[in-house]
DNA sequence: GGTTACTATATCAATATTGATATACCATCT
DNA sequence: AGATGGTATATCAATATTGATATAGTAACC
């Protein structure tokens, strides 16, 4: 896929698979991320294939240093790829996986868990984001169209990165609201049964009729 | 990863191997997508452990269709999962890959080209999943709140997919109007550079610093 | 001197994923 | 009758990905 166009255009400055990692991990985690036992096979193919050389080096700090960088094959591929258009490979998100079942839980007092749970991760990840955005624009101004032509582009995945995840919040917010008018509305579905079977010297609603009842109206399934 | 939890919810009702695949295609695209040579493997996996079963029914349309239904086991796998909190795998854009290094082609309107195209992809996905959901309000009404159990979870991840993608169009848009401030300051610069060298009698601009040109602050990396 | 932590390289099994391909059955159209 | 297309099942090679594990050198700390 598109592992390694990246490490193509990340060894356009020479470094190791370790050094790699870690900018995986710090630099670009908001867009991509890998393991070293994906990155050290796919560097390894690089190299047999003439994309990316290596040369070894001692270190000041540990074993030595096997150091890639691109070779003209490597960044003639980067440039092919990039030339290519918009790589639209689908989204996942296993978490919207879980929501989309979670009806199966039948408390609806869980997904309200669930959902005040995901808002507290994606808030604490944009807060990750804003504060780069904020060390970029003491370091280079608030105006990225003066930025260097790499910082430029960088910073405009970062944008991308804030703008999706604060959408992501957002959206938390409303579906916790939708949930607490649900909860609401079943909470006084409950209610006035209650009152009924009162008047009606009935017995009291059993158990199973929580909060966790259906709604008034049924409604029906979505897509179908 | 996630794949035979989510087969193990889809087969909450029966289904054969060709079923899931339109499934995924047509109904949960915005946040999961998987192709029969995936499918078929972990059905038989889930089977083999127990999770799901399957029955051989005739078919009116073609050969015999093998029809599977989940287990109790597997529906205990499920609620397992389900109850495990939010599972953040980490995002992957092919696209934001493209964009981080594209600055390797020199020219920023090759990037305006690709930030047009892909506004353009990202807009045609929004209004897919924006007529799904007139669709939904047109059959069961504009109050999630009173929708079926199973239809107030997937309308909410409809609800983010049209949120998340809608965050990104309008991204596109600041990204473009970045675009465009960084390439007038550009031509700017270039003009004020010919300029000078008329009035001083030297040769004109080299054609290697055209609108593609340094910005007049050279500004730094992101992220260093 | 021993422990811990960090840098660095690498391998493994298991599973996930893509994209192509092969086989059929049945219905409809030509 | 033959071609086309949709339904259905399945396999393959290649690659991607996760998560665990093994090895080793160096430095800092106790």
């Amino acid at each position: 896929m598109s592992l390694k166009h990246i490490l193509l255009g990340l060894l356009r400055q020479p470094g190791t698979g370790y050094d790699l990692k870690s900018v995986f991990d710090e630099r670009i985690s908001h867009f991509w991320s890998a393991e070293f036992g994906q990155i050290y096979p796919t560097l390894n193919r690089l190299e047999e294939r003439g994309l990316l050389e290596s040369r070894v080096e001692p270190s000041s700090k540990g074993p030595n240093r096997r150091v890639y960088t691109v070779t003209g094959d490597g960044r003639q591929e980067l440039l092919r790829w990039l030339g290519s258009g918009p790589a639209m490979g689908a989204e996942r998100f296993a978490y919207l996986a879980q929501l989309y079942f979670m009806d199966a839980l039948g408390d609806l007092h869980e997904t309200r868990a669930f959902m005040t749970d995901l808002k507290g991760r994606l808030n604490e990840w944009l807060g990750r984001l804003k504060a780069i955005e904020t060390a970029v624009a003491a370091a280079h101004g608030n105006a990225p169209e003066r930025y260097s032509e790499g910082g430029f582009h960088q910073f405009a995945t970062l944008r991308m990165g804030i703008l999706s995840i604060g959408s992501k919040v957002k959206w938390c917010d409303e579906t916790l609201a939708a949930i607490d008018r649900r909860l609401a509305l079943a909470a006084g579905v409950e209610a006035t049964a209650e009152c009924r079977s009162r008047r009606g010297g009935g017995p009291p609603a059993p158990d199973g009729s929580g909060p966790n009842a259906q709604p008034a109206t049924p409604g029906g399934e979505v897509g179908s």
